[in-house]
DNA sequence: CAATTAACTGACTAAATGGTTAACAACAAT
DNA sequence: ATTGTTGTTAACCATTTAGTCAGTTAATTG
């Protein structure tokens, strides 16, 4: 029996090594695609031998699953969930924030689900269908009701958390296009906070919360 | 020298051919990426042998090029530009209306152009510095103006481009998504009208407009 | 009709690619 | 040391795929 250390070693290099695996693919599948990216061409953006990386993961689709994995991971996480308790002023103002700070920390894990939402949701149906179509619906409810209570404008609910998500997605997934048109090389921090002022701004305002 | 009639009927069968062919490729470069769309994929779709097609379009690449012109073309139509002399609600209102349509319309095509964009617009990154840049700068002036002069809220011009441009698009890229969530089959002109209203709604009086 | 051009296509080829295998190296446990 | 486990990798193979080509048919023209 392998004792604790090493367990821990063990398990050490076969996270690292699966960590540096994921990264380089999640890299490759966005500029090239699921099937543009060649297993070779993640194995040389990972520094490791073709043979290394199909030991760590079966196959090709095996590595695009864990990288799907990851990113709806993320997604669930970083969303910050709306919460009820303060009002819709606040909850929509730190929905802005998160979901902002989000598309400008992981852009890549955004552009995989972009790509795969684009393409039919081949992978994620299922995800969309179950989780996701109860999460919107929960709160929609939770902002009708403040729309009953006088407390916002009456704005379609659904409507107004896919105007969200494609407003913050936005910076992620057409981060070149936003970048070349602004004349810029990266972002800051400084455009961070810019953002999230101007979203909270117009939508705020827009749910006649200013 | 070729006739006239003859000239119309090679340039039909050549168009027409040509249009088939397009069509079912534009198809495939959604559905399966730039890479995974196979010459023969296309062929398939478009109930030609391959070998017909390679004699219209030289290569692979050469069918993609011609796809993707034609999605800049609709883009540089369908746009409708933002008019000047009717003050900023009508200009606003007419611009998220065009590009709604055209989401609703024709959301290959701009899946197409979104997917060129995330995976790093090696195809159009020319296209975005002079074109679109320029085009930007120039609402962006308008906005500005119609700011200076207490017509509209003082909020950035430039993300409020953006803003339209990914709330707008965001109903023909996540297509699937918002089909799915909304647990529906397809969209109906009610739901287009729907959106244009939510949108106008929110973005005009987020620019205090209403 | 004869001749020229355009449209079309089955069969083939060279290159790329996903995945296997078998042999080897590092290392831990006894 | 011996043994077993994990990590590593070059070499290889089967399949897919873009693109070519040689030859055929259809249309057009003089």
């Amino acid at each position: 029996m392998t004792s604790e250390i090493s367990e821990k070693k063990t398990g050490n290099i076969r996270a690292k090594s699966q960590i540096k695996i994921l990264t380089a693919a999640r890299t490759e599948f966005v500029l090239q695609g699921y099937k543009g990216a060649t297993v070779q061409s993640i194995a040389d953006r990972a520094e490791l031998p073709k043979a290394n990386i199909l030991y760590y993961f079966k196959n090709k689709e095996n590595i695009y699953h864990a990288v799907l994995e990851h990113t709806l991971e993320m997604w669930d996480e970083g969303i910050g969930d709306i919460e009820a308790d303060q009002g819709p002023k606040v909850a929509i103002e730190k929905f802005i924030e998160a979901k902002v700070r989000m598309s400008f920390n992981h852009p890549e894990s955004s552009k995989i689900y972009a790509m795969e939402i684009i393409q039919g949701a081949q992978h994620l149906k299922d995800y969309a269908r179950t989780y996701q179509r109860q999460w919107v619906r929960e709160k929609a409810k939770l902002f009708q009701q403040w729309i009953d209570n006088g407390e916002m404008a009456d704005v379609d609910p659904v409507h107004l958390i896919f105007l969200i998500w494609s407003a913050t997605q936005h910076y992620a997934d057409f981060e070149t296009q936003i970048l070349t048109i602004m004349n810029r090389a990266d972002f800051e921090e400084e455009d961070v906070e810019q953002v999230i002022a101007f979203l909270c701004d117009i939508v705020l305002r827009g749910c006649g919360l200013i």
